[in-house]
RNA sequence: GGAGAGGUGGCAGAGUGGUCUAAUGCGCGGGUUUGCUAAACCCGUGAGCCUGUAACUGGGCUCCGCAGGUUCGAAUCCUGUCCUCUCCGCCA
């Protein structure tokens, strides 16, 4: 969320970024509804101000005539006090449902565009391109002629969208999940195993959307969890409603978790294979910041994005995600795409965004500098370290090779415990 | 899942309808004393929001897990709910 005050008066601002990022909003009926708000807030502190001070006088009150007359006015306050009150806070539930919806604000660099058309491609791996003297197949081939996962059964236990990985992709997972932690744990990050369920407070404090016709997330009959979409649901939610002394910041985590996606909406065009399923497995980077400190730390996140595909020798290219692309709580954002050669063309792998003080706003997260008045709100960051379903379609479709085999990249070849697959006789 | 106990400031912990403007201690900040340090003593010490003045000193509302209710008035009484702890059951 944005600051209220900060919408107020920065409405032109406000306005012309949710036309940047395709958000319908009334940000004029949100101004108008906010000044009648602190109007009525205004009057209902009043009110109480001064049925405080009726309340107190009863105690001192001489006899029982002035006591039960003071009564009576305190009765008159008290009434008067919970209309204004009724109407402040139907004023307030509408203020709200507006202010959800309004997206943060976007970075001044970040492309100005509808959709992911307007991306700009920034950077590309040290990886070239691979050449192929033969017809590269798609993972799904690769996966079935190496019996590494298995489709069918995933749809006759959970439905279509699930999958069982088998033999060597198991060890494919493990090894991407090992090579990312050891990365990041270099750096200085925290390693995580997290809840798969997070409440649903703790969703919305982070943009998503429990429920409702076009939500993403899966939610659990008669309770308030829902199945996360990320680890950086919960992450960010660890410190929802703490206020954090500024020098334990920055916080850099990295979180395992399972990740579930109904993918409401988006079957057809990328359906086929791991691109788009409903559960996978992701390491995910989390940060709080000081405010100022936010943008030097999505360069580090992005920068060890790449240095995770140069290292596993995977070829990508890094596009800024324009406006119009951009989640709500974003302000500006990277996404790594890999090449995959099964589709001939890159697709993204992983993505790095700067929420600013958006969702912690939301979460209630806040930062006190000792000596000090008050407090402020952090900043939060997200960055993929490794989605493993994605990860495995780059690996097996570029590390493909004529005979049928795949060569498992070297920095993954400890775990998995051999330097190639091969067909299954 | 069952039974019991409990959720109060950074922490510990008192507070059973109005003097709670939440005691006290610890911690923390500042000061006095002092070769240095420590001790002792003194003073201070929460958050959110609204609002004020040209500016400074200000003024007010809310917050005792959360949500309702009773009452002129609730940390305190009532209802619901969540969470934590102990014990029991089940279990990787």
């Amino acid at each position: 969320m944005l600051d209220r005050k900060f919408i107020v008066e920065n409405a032109e601002l406000v306005k012309q970024n949710c036309r940047n990022r395709g958000v319908a909003a009334d940000i004029d009926r949100f101004v108008a509804l906010e000044n009648e708000r602190r109007l009525l807030q205004v009057e209902v502190e009043e009110l109480n101000r001064k049925a405080n001070e009726v309340s107190k006088s009863i105690g001192k009150a001489k006899d029982a005539g002035e006591r039960e007359a003071r009564k009576e006015e305190g009765r008159m306050l008290r009434e008067r006090t919970n209309e204004v009150r009724t109407k402040l806070d139907e004023l307030a539930a509408e203020l709200d449902g507006i202010h959800r919806s309004i997206p943060n604000l976007s970075h001044p660099d970040a492309p100005v565009g509808e959709d992911d058309k307007s991306n700009l491609e920034v950077a590309r791996g040290k990886t070239p391109l691979p050449k192929f003297d033969f017809e590269p197949l798609d993972h799904v081939a690769l996966g079935e002629r190496l019996d590494l996962i298995d489709f069918e059964g995933g749809a006759r236990v959970a439905g279509h969208g699930f999958y069982f990985l088998k033999n060597e992709a198991v060890l494919l997972e493990l090894a991407l999940q090992r090579y990312a932690l050891g990365v990041l744990m270099a750096e200085g990050f925290t390693p995580m195993t997290t809840p798969d369920l997070a409440t649903n407070e703790v969703l919305e404090g982070t943009g998503y959307i429990p429920r409702g016709p076009e939500t993403q997330i899966y939610s659990i009959e008669n309770q308030n969890l829902s199945l996360v979409a990320t680890a950086e649901i919960t992450l960010g939610g660890l410190l929802a409603g703490q206020t954090v002394d500024a020098d334990a910041l920055p916080l850099k985590l990295c979180g395992i978790s399972h990740c579930f996606r109904t993918e409401a909406g988006a079957h057809g065009k990328e359906s086929r294979g791991l691109f788009r399923v409903h559960q996978f497995t992701k390491v995910e980077m989390f940060a709080f910041t000081l405010p100022d400190d936010s943008e030097a730390m999505l360069g580090h996140l992005r920068d060890l994005e790449c240095r995770l595909f140069d290292g596993l020798e995977i070829p990508y290219r890094v596009v800024d995600t324009a406006t119009g692309d951009l989640g709500g709580p974003a302000y500006r954002k990277f996404d790594l795409e890999a090449w995959l050669p099964g589709r001939g063309g890159f697709g993204e792998v992983t993505s790095t965004s700067n929420c600013t003080d958006y969702q912690a706003r939301r979460l209630n997260a806040r930062f006190k500098v000792k000596g000090e008045k008050g407090t402020r709100f952090v900043h939060t960051l997200n960055g993929t370290a490794v989605a493993i379903s994605r990860a495995l379609i780059a690996v097996l479709e570029n590390y493909q090779q004529a005979d049928g085999s795949v060569v498992v990249p070297e920095v993954l070849q400890a775990v998995v415990g051999k330097e190639r697959i091969e067909p299954r006789s």
